[in-house]
DNA sequence: TCAATTGATGTAATAACATTACATGCGTTC
DNA sequence: GAACGCATGTAATGTTATTACATCAATTGA
């Protein structure tokens, strides 16, 4: 199933966090969808399963919150690799970026170590330009 | 308080974790020190708190669970910055290390968006050289 | 056609992780 | 020794995530 073959509760639960100017919890997003039918935590992780599989939605490990994918395509590259993630601790606003050079230097590690890499998380924890003022 | 003048709760849950083999969640240590007179979470929390404050434990955001600092004070540095994990989905073996052109990097994103970095994670989950072989 | 399969869904219960609130004990300071 | 700071103890609650089981609809292919 693409991004434009989406299910009822998987449509409901990424239009949410394409419209939440924050990550959301679970909670908040089953909270969120009564009025639509959703009644319990299942609905919600089983959608955000398959969202995060076709990787337009993320998980934030550091906040247990989601957040719709905000990556742009941009001219250096067209695949969606290692990401990270800036967070405001005082707004929510959360930045979407990579960076070659970091991806580079972690995979380097993981050769010289053996190390296969499955899944790699950079969350920076702080305060956004417009709150940090 | 240094590292060299622990609280008892501390010390037992300090020394607990730099004997495990892999990161411990927090209801585990309590399981584990019922024995020396835990009760409740709170006690974990508390010494896990300041353990982190003071450097010598770390929390992994993916798991949910905490490790003893293996930072190793080699010569390229003495102080304790951001470091990335790897942690192996097999045997659960923890590898911390750093990498000073990672940390240029992420400074150097956050300089140019005016972003005030607090607490950055790395996280590599995957497997090791032994569990992948 | 219709049984078998697959995948999405619904519901309840439970497990796992973390915090709040309040009380107690125990040194140090003045 | 009163006041204070700080570590501790205990209970209750809040938050996040999973397991187990039942139902439903679309697909498939004998
Ligand atoms: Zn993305
Ligand atoms: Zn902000
Ligand atoms: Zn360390
Ligand atoms: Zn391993």
């Amino acid at each position: 199933m693409s991004t434009l073959n989406l299910t009822k509760n998987q449509s409901l639960v990424l239009d949410l966090l394409s419209r939440a100017d924050q990550p959301l919890s679970a909670y908040t997003i089953l909270d969120r969808l009564r009025d639509h039918g959703f009644r319990a935590p299942l609905q919600v992780y089983r959608a955000l399963e398959k969202l995060q599989e076709m990787g337009v939605v993320h998980r934030l490990e550091s906040l247990n919150s989601f957040v719709a994918c905000s990556h742009q395509e941009e001219a250096c590259c067209s695949h969606h690799g290692t990401v990270a993630f800036a967070i405001c601790d005082s707004c929510g606003q959360v930045s979407e970026f990579h960076d070659h050079t970091i991806d580079d230097r972690l995979a380097e590690w993981a050769r010289q170590k053996g190390f296969k890499s499955e899944k790699t998380t950079i969350e920076i924890r702080g305060l956004c330009s417009a709150c940090a003022a």
